[in-house]
RNA sequence: GUCCCCGUCGUCUAGCCCGGCCUAGGACACCGCCCUUUCACGGCGAUAACACGGGUUCAAAUCCCGUCGGGGACGCCA
């Protein structure tokens, strides 16, 4: 990172409280990049007592859908963070409307009657004709009219100033300050042939409108700002103040995109794998923004408290993800380390759906008692099936009973007759204990004595029988949670598959 | 093609505006060791970066110029 901005967010020197604002547009799911702006502008109204609106920008019928509106309220819904006013762009179309004719009004636009879609693939001529349609820009004012009158479709174009040396300026609050001749930004449509607004219309009549404060989008925007600029200037509205945010990319370099990299950049995918929505907005914080304190597991008050737009850095920020790996790993730590740091109770009605979704009957008492032994053992709570299911399933799933024998150093096989040994003794003695954990500790390891064995050779041949598995939370806890009669069962069956092995 | 933005470990980043405290800090991942009834957690340690080239200066990751590299915008999409 280079060069500080002049005026970061000092920008409007004194405050009325900020009004900012999500605008996504519903044409699909909600995407990861689109979330962290969602955050970043949720930050920055809750950092400074502001307002955060929420409006969908749905003026592009063709592509709108309301399964798109409802998968995006669903993302928003599951972050957890709220908005204070919600638009629909579609319904404001009076409004938009009626700037396009102020607009026209005030001779900054004209009439375009070019087919539309006429210059979809011809390139622009060496000498900038794609400023503007020639012959439209400069068609006689009662050419225009008869022509409209008479019922040619037209789209409504800015007049963008030409040849009059005229620089737009703005102070970016991430990037410092921009600027740009007028003679480089082309003749932006503000009205379609259908009459529908542009984004660029009523996004900025919708911004004017709603006095928002500062506009927080990302980076992709930058070059629209001067189209927008002439659109304020064009509405005799104040300019807000903008802060574009450092893009998103996949790993290859490019912008997130939901056609190139699939399934990863949905928000949904993470809550479906098993994130926690507080871990999935701490990671989405550390791209892009940095809190300078050397911390990276932090919670949302303490984000909130941290958040300026002075934290932003202007670098694209890389989601790490591969085809095998879906999730950045940083992603994936955060989220092991919020899910250690919440309650058991809080962390048995997080895992709740994901275990019933795997079948299991997961009763309030039994996910709060396996919660606790399986919180350092799983990253996702997607994860919680198959590293509990010995807890839940009636019968174990088959499982190589040689794992029931252990092996010493450089051996390759073991000592049955050992191993049956050892799970003989343990049927008597949990038969005959308190079952606690600590009467069982107790006398496990003094049957272990009596037998000549270590603890490692002892506890192996038990564990795999009672969870069908050699890696397994702690002994003692696991055989309480599954009670006596489970234990003897499976430890009497894992005796029959010795027996078996021959 | 034109314009704009960006460039510190593999990744996220601190440091850059106000040059010296930077033999460049933290985190994740990876590797090793310790703890330990397995796995995990935890603890400790190791490897690893200022894109390149000039300039300014006693001194540059930090300032200036250039090069290269990457990205974005240029739509009657948003």
């Amino acid at each position: 990172m280079k060069a500080i901005a002049t005026m970061p967010d000092s920008v409007s020197p004194v405050s009325a409280p900020p009004r900012v604002r999500f605008a996504p547009s519903p044409t699909g799911f909600l995407h990861v990049g689109s979330a962290r702006t969602f955050i970043f502008n949720w930050l920055f109204a809750r950092h400074n007592q502001g307002t955060m609106v929420l409006r969908l920008d749905d003026t592009d019928v063709e592509r709108n859908t309301d399964a798109s509106v409802q998968s995006i309220f669903e993302g928003l819904r599951w972050l957890g963070l709220n908005w204070d006013e919600e638009y629909k762009q579609s319904e404001r179309l009076d409004l938009h409307r009626a700037a396009a004719e102020t607009i026209f009004a005030r001779g900054l636009a004209y009439r375009d009657f070019t087919p539309a879609h006429a210059g979809d693939d011809n390139q622009s001529s060496a000498q900038g004709a794609w400023l503007f349609n020639p012959g439209m820009r400069e068609m006689p004012r009662e050419e225009s009219d008869r022509r409209a009158a008479a019922g040619e479709p037209f789209a409504l174009r800015y007049r963008v100033p030409r040849g009059e040396g005229r620089v737009l300026h703005f102070a970016d609050g991430v990037y410092g300050a921009q600027s740009r001749p007028t003679d480089e930004v082309e003749d932006f449509a503000l009205l379609r042939s259908d009459g529908m607004p542009t984004y660029h219309l009523a996004s900025c009549v919708d911004d004017a409108d709603l006095r928002i404060s500062h506009i927080i989008r990302g980076q992709d925007h930058l070059t629209n700002t001067y189209k927008h600029l002439l659109i304020f200037e064009a509405l005799g509205a104040q300019a807000p103040q903008f802060a574009h945010l450092p893009l998103l990319v996949a790993p290859d370099g490019t912008k997130l995109s939901k056609r190139k990299h699939g399934p990863v950049v949905s928000v949904t995918t993470y809550r479906d794998a098993g994130f926690l929505p507080q871990a999935f907005v701490n990671f989405l914080c550390l791209l892009g923004w940095s809190p300078k304190n050397d911390r990276d597991f932090l919670v949302l008050d303490e984000i909130r408290t941290l958040f300026t737009l002075e934290g932003v850095n202007r670098a694209n920020a890389v989601v790490n993800f591969t085809e095998e790996d879906p999730f950045d790993a940083k992603a994936v730590w955060l989220n092991a380390e919020h899910i250690r740091a919440l309650p058991v109770e809080e962390l048995a009605h997080c895992l709740t759906p994901f275990l019933e979704q795997a079948g299991f009957h997961a009763a309030p008492d039994k996910v709060a008692a396996v919660a606790p032994l399986i919180r350092e053992r799983i990253k996702l709570l997607g994860e919680a099936p198959a590293a509990a299911d010995f807890f839940f399933v009636d019968k174990l799933p088959g499982y190589d009973p040689a794992e029931l024998i252990p092996l010493k150093k450089g051996e390759t096989t073991g000592d049955p007759a050992l191993a049956l040994r050892v799970l003989e003794s343990a049927r008597q003695v949990l038969a005959a204990t308190d079952f606690d954990h600590d009467s069982l500790d107790k006398a496990l390891r003094e049957a272990a004595t009596q037998l000549g064995l270590k603890a490692g050779p002892m506890f192996q041949p038990i564990r795999v029988a009672v969870c069908g598995r050699k890696n397994a939370p702690p002994l003692f806890e696991t055989l309480v949670v599954l009670g006596r009669e489970v234990c003897l069962a499976r430890i009497a069956e894992a005796e029959e598959r010795i027996a078996s092995l021959g």
